[in-house]
DNA sequence: AATAGTCATTGATCTAGCTCAATCTTTTTG
DNA sequence: CAAAAAGATTGAGCTAGATCAATGACTATT
């Protein structure tokens, strides 16, 4: 985690992409400003070497020192429950900022792990919050983004307060599918980074359940599943079974 | 919702209560400023006459001008499912914010009303952001609510998540506990401003479910029920149910 | 005070999804 | 490259909680 640049033969300069060529600045935290003050949060952004696999970006319990963006990659985030069981919070795609949920009281209450590798763009609070304080529309931002996050943490629990399995797992796949496509990706065909227990875990769910969903919606012909990639058949079909809440008019009788 | 003071009985005057004097002013926006600077929060918030009953602060669809701060009663927020269905997505207490999750993309999504008689105080956006822009503490103080909010979505979505219909319901009780006892009220005895038909749709449960489960609860000494009165009888025991996850040692069997 | 309407409780049954268990596939390691 | 470990799939049965149904209690209206 260390700054060192001779430890390593990656070129720490190649990496040192500004916000203005970066492919996601309209989705990230410059968004919305001057291309001067981009240059100003240029010079507070720190970009690391990349994250490999299950290495930790912060640790539960780690006093808050920046936010972090996702440049490249995936990241989970996740707390343990009073029994030492793993509770997933959220999948993190490039463009997408971690660590909003610390500011409250200084300190992470969970821990995020790389599901891939992934580069990082670090960015230090105390100079953020700085130079929010001089750059109207890097606070009016900040307040945006913070505010989009509460805005899909409340869908998402609306998905998790109701809905049957199936309903959990096609709003599952239809968020990563417009994530990507927002992000520039295929939205029709994508990795799953994570694994089946943690989509699972994410869902609150049992592996066995989202194992067999994939089978039912391959069957289908929403989908098509090849072990980590996912080809996105019939988004429409996905739509009605996401937001379907018929008692009576049971949608889901296609799949059996 | 119109301002003219002559349409009402009520002394306006009176209900202008400034931050200063307002018993929550160390947990809603003005925690952390100096008193001049509450003076100028003053000045740009409103204090309207209290809704009642039923009544709506704003209605998803409308156009983000204000956030509000809950003086005293309590609000719903629920949005509609495709099928028309009410889905509740929190509840409201006193000095906490509604409508930090409209910010970022300038209108709400889901409805505000009132479960009892609140009183409200109203605070332009845009003259926040532009307060927040030249007061440090303001700033700091808003993303310290919005992340506080991340925050809890998250507790939230962990409890929706995994757990069972009493791990829900005593977190519920849990929660609505320590927010009352932080906002200076009994902490072991309140009232329940919501119907149980709002408690199970906000918990994703059955209405039966939770009428069973407050027998059950009541039976195991841990609450006493009377009607919309809730008295904790046993804190502890709440919190263990709240946390349990062990699938082999059911701690939920004394509860038969 | 009576009536209608809403809200809450309790009982009986049914089912979606969990658990347990076995097999198969992919990845990791020595 | 083989062995071991981890991850994914599939099957069979069980259970927590949903649904359906009926009754009881409180609230509001006239």
């Amino acid at each position: 985690m260390s700054e060192t640049p001779e430890s390593k033969v990656i070129d720490l300069k190649g990496l040192q992409i500004a916000c203005q060529s970066c492919g996601l600045h309209e989705l990230c935290l410059p968004m919305g400003i001057h291309p001067d003050e981009m240059d100003r949060l240029d010079t507070i952004i720190k970009r690391r070497r990349p994250l490999h696999r299950n290495d930790f970006l912060y640790h539960s319990g780690d006093t808050l020192t920046s936010l972090y963006a996702v440049r490249s990659g995936s990241i989970k985030t996740y707390s343990l429950t009073g029994e030492g069981e793993e509770q997933i919070i959220g999948f993190h795609l490039p463009g997408e900022l971690l660590g909003l949920d610390a500011i409250h009281d200084g300190g992470h209450h969970c821990s995020a792990r790389a599901l891939e590798t992934t580069s990082i763009c670090e960015i230090p609070f105390e100079d953020l919050e700085s130079l929010a304080q001089e750059i109207p529309g890097l606070q009016h931002q900040l307040f945006r983004l913070m505010s989009k996050e509460l805005q899909s943490d409340e869908h998402f629990m609306l998905v998790l307060g109701k809905k049957t399995s199936e309903e959990r797992l096609s709003n599952f796949l239809i968020s990563l599918s417009t994530r990507f496509s927002q992000r520039g990706f295929s939205g029709t065909e994508f990795n799953l980074s994570m694994s089946r227990n943690d989509i699972a875990n994410y869902l609150g769910l049992a592996v066995e359940t989202v194992s067999r969903l994939f089978t039912r919606f391959q069957n289908a012909g929403l989908i098509q599943v090849n072990r980590k990639l996912i080809a996105i058949k019939n988004l429409e079909g996905l739509n009605e079974l996401a937001g379907a809440k018929c008692k009576k008019v049971d949608k889901s009788i296609v799949l059996r």
